[in-house]
RNA sequence: GGAAAGGUAGCUCAGCUGGUUAGAGCACGGCACUCAUAAUGCCGGGGUCGAGGGUUCGAUUCCCUCCCUUUCCA
């Protein structure tokens, strides 16, 4: 039975660079709609940008231009992204178009004619001089709890504790730095508490994911709240039908960005809208997200589709967050990866493969190991996959360059060729982990057999050339089954291997039958081994002054920043309110720089990058680990006096704890120089401006 | 503060409803082979399954406490 499906990934912010969190939940949807294609299925994937709200106008106001110039600049970069990352939407769509608007207006309609919006006055905080409300982001202020500075308007980083932007203390505007005054307006809700009894309904059908149910069923415990969808001009977004001056919010248009998205690629090709989005469509609808906006999308989502008269998803698939080398994405410490600096420096595939071996359908976070990266793509792909193909290519060239008209051993052809149920049912439910580990045992398994029959040896006897094609053969068609399974994963590298085999390796169960007596193409390689040196990059920081982190493996300071997370959230949304990977001036008088002199330094046994150094800080001593053993040996360091971040987090290494930093300059190169001020401050002078 | 997930070999991870000597891949050591992108095959070393209690004939697997990591709180 053909299935008629709609999937979509969460919609990208459109205020900076896709990152390799955003790769993640791309990587999980394509793969799983290209083996639902191989087996037949019509399956549609769509996405778009999402372009509206306060950051996307303030991030443009900060650079001089409009909105929508912002948006259609980084809709093509996130496109672009994609498309190298060989993500394969059907449509790529905006939230700030025509089709959204309609579709937008549409269902706010029905749900305000079905009685499910109300409108009460709500106090928030003006800023006088940008003439507009502040949303709780970009207001900042003393936590009333703890008294700590510098939190935002909603929840204080420093105690933990959340709270209404009215109660913190001196709040000030991020955006004009004055303080704000409180004001009345008008807001309108949607009353999502009217949707209960639909939700928990919803919620019992199709497979869902425990730990989402568990996750819905304290939501509904707590009780389902009115959600504000409007905000008041100035705000870049869609207005309201019936009330000037009002717009929605963000939150509201972007889900149905999805529906926008599908409704534009419904014109291109001619499709009907309706026969997927009517309340009683028999065609399935999945959304693949991240677990930070679960919220949104298995509570207010179906809720607005239900009061707007239209089906709700089949499923919502939740996935975990990317941590790279174990730890948070961050800024500070260089692992926050762009897709773009991946794309520079690697092929996408490589990392397709490795982020499918840690997929399942769970909804933990996954960790990017940089050294497993290289180790797993080289020895899994390189080693064992291509090396099938590569190894018995030659002979059957050499042997006439067509396949024997038959297979010596067709039992563990057909045993290969029978695990595309089970691997099949790993895919479907999203298991992708499990499916390549199976994988990966059949390509064992394929290297055993070439070797127990050893081609190379009945080669020296001319006599034996026909059991030598039968072998590689019987090698080829086994790879080409492996390289059917993976093709989801892989489409690049698919693609190669079916010129290889001169066969499209496009169906699942074209691997049923082997394939005989067939000229094979001109054999090439099919990957490229990663350079660790290479992938080392991925987190080196870019040229100029640059903190030199302690490069350990699996260690680095710890900065409170941002995790990976689909659809940027509101605290990527204000942090990017500045210029993207700018710093303000605020982040940096946080950090305490002083004048320190090395009054030890040793090398760090067990490391071939650190050095243990002992720093005299005006009296104090610090013990600090820095990666700068390739550029300085410690007899070179003792005397010298360098710069530190003073006030960096201490942190627990494998070797000891490193109370601090020491600053260096780098270029392009591997070089490093160590800072250290012009003249002989005092020690820990503290080098501000 | 409330809640959730996780802590298993050097690394990344499997271990379903408790049951004989806890697994895989990579890394490491030895041997073999040389067709293949120094690839492959065989053999091997390596874990008090976060800590401590408890239930049980028996717990990595169940319960409690604690420690650590991560996440969510609209």
């Amino acid at each position: 039975m053909l299935r008629k499906i709609l999937v979509t990934s969460a919609l990208p912010y459109a205020n900076g660079p896709l990152h390799l969190g955003h790769l993640v939940e791309a990587v999980q949807t394509d793969v799983w709609v290209r083996f639902q294609r191989m087996l037949g299925h019509d399956c549609l994937y769509v996405c778009a940008e999402d372009a509206h709200g306060t950051p996307i106008m303030i991030k443009a106001q900060s650079e001089g231009i409009t909105p929508e110039a912002l948006i259609a600049r980084v809709a093509e970069e996130h496109r672009r992204d994609y498309r190298e990352f060989l993500i394969g939407h059907d449509q790529f769509h905006t939230t700030h178009s025509p089709e959204n608007q309609e579709v937008t207006n549409l269902l706010y309609q029905r749900v305000r004619d079905g009685g499910h919006i109300t409108v009460r006055s709500v106090r928030q905080a003006f800023d006088e001089q940008a003439g507009m409300f502040l949303p709780d982001r970009y207001i900042k202020g003393e936590c009333p709890r703890c008294g700590a500075a510098e939190q935002y308007g909603d929840s204080c980083e420093s105690c933990g504790a959340t709270y209404s932007s009215t109660d913190i203390k001196n709040p000030l505007s991020t955006i004009t730095g004055t303080p704000p005054v409180w004001r009345e307006s008008e807001h309108y809700f949607f009353q999502l508490g009217q949707f209960e009894k639909t939700l928990r309904d919803w919620l019992q059908t199709g497979a869902r994911q425990p730990q989402v149910r568990a996750k819905l069923e304290e939501w509904f415990e707590a009780g389902l709240k009115d959600w504000d969808i409007s905000r008041d001009a100035p705000y870049f977004g869609f207005e309201i039908p019936d009330a000037p001056g009002k717009y929605f919010y963000v939150w509201f248009d972007a889900p149905i960005g999805y529906l926008g998205s599908f409704r534009a690629l419904c014109k291109q090709r001619g499709l009907d809208f309706d026969e997927y989005w009517r309340p009683d469509s028999t065609a399935e609808v999945y959304h693949f997200i991240g677990k930070d906006i679960s919220y949104f999308h298995n509570l207010f989502w179906p809720a607005v589709l239900h009061g707007g008269g239209m089906r709700k998803p089949t499923a919502v698939f939740v996935h975990g967050f990317l941590t790279i080398n174990g730890a948070k994405m961050s800024k500070s410490r260089g692992t926050f990866i762009t897709a773009r600096r991946y794309l520079d420096l690697l092929p996408p595939e490589p990392l397709r493969y490795y982020l499918a071996g840690k997929l399942d359908s769970g909804i933990d976070d996954m960790d990017l190991s940089l050294d497993d990266f290289v180790a797993r793509v080289n020895s899994d792909l390189v080693g064992k996959l291509v090396n099938i193909a590569s190894r018995c290519a030659g002979f059957i060239a050499r042997g006439g360059g067509q396949l024997a008209a038959a297979l010596p051993d067709p039992a563990l052809y057909h045993e290969f060729a029978a695990k595309r149920t089970v691997i099949a049912a790993h895919y479907e439910a999203r298991e992708y982990s499990t499916a390549t580990r199976e994988i990966m045992a059949l390509a064992d398994r394929a290297n055993q057999y070439v070797d127990m029959h050893k081609p190379w040896t009945l080669a020296k006897d001319p006599a034996r050339s026909a059991e030598v094609l039968a072998v590689c053969t019987q090698g080829i068609n086994l790879f080409r089954v492996l390289m059917s399974y993976l093709a989801p994963v892989l489409p690049q590298m698919a693609c190669s291997a079916a010129k290889f085999l001169n066969d499209p390796l496009s169906r699942w169960d074209a691997v049923e039958t082997p394939l005989l007596a067939s000229p094979l193409g001109k054999y090439e390689p099919l990957a490229i081994r990663l350079d660790p040196k290479q992938v080392a990059q991925l987190i080196e920081p870019a040229a100029g002054i640059a903190a030199v982190a302690p490069t350990s493996p699996a260690q680095a300071a710890a900065a409170p920043a941002q995790a990976a997370s689909p659809r940027t959230n509101k605290r990527d949304a204000a942090a990017s309110a500045e210029t993207a990977g700018n710093a303000n001036i605020a982040d940096f008088t946080k950090l305490d720089l002083r004048v320190a002199r090395v009054i030890e330094a040793s090398l760090v046994e067990g490391s071939d990058k650190l050095l243990q150094l002992t720093l005299d800080v005006g009296g104090e001593t610090r013990n600090v680990f820095s990666g700068i053993r390739a550029a300085y040996s410690p007899e070179q360091l003792v005397g010298r006096h360098v710069l530190m971040i003073y006030n960096l987090e201490p942190r627990k290494m494998r070797f000891g704890v490193s109370e601090g930093m020491v600053l260096c300059a780098s270029g392009d190169g591997p070089e490093l120089f160590l800072l250290s001020p012009d003249a002989a401050l005092p020690l820990a002078c503290a080098s501000r401006r």
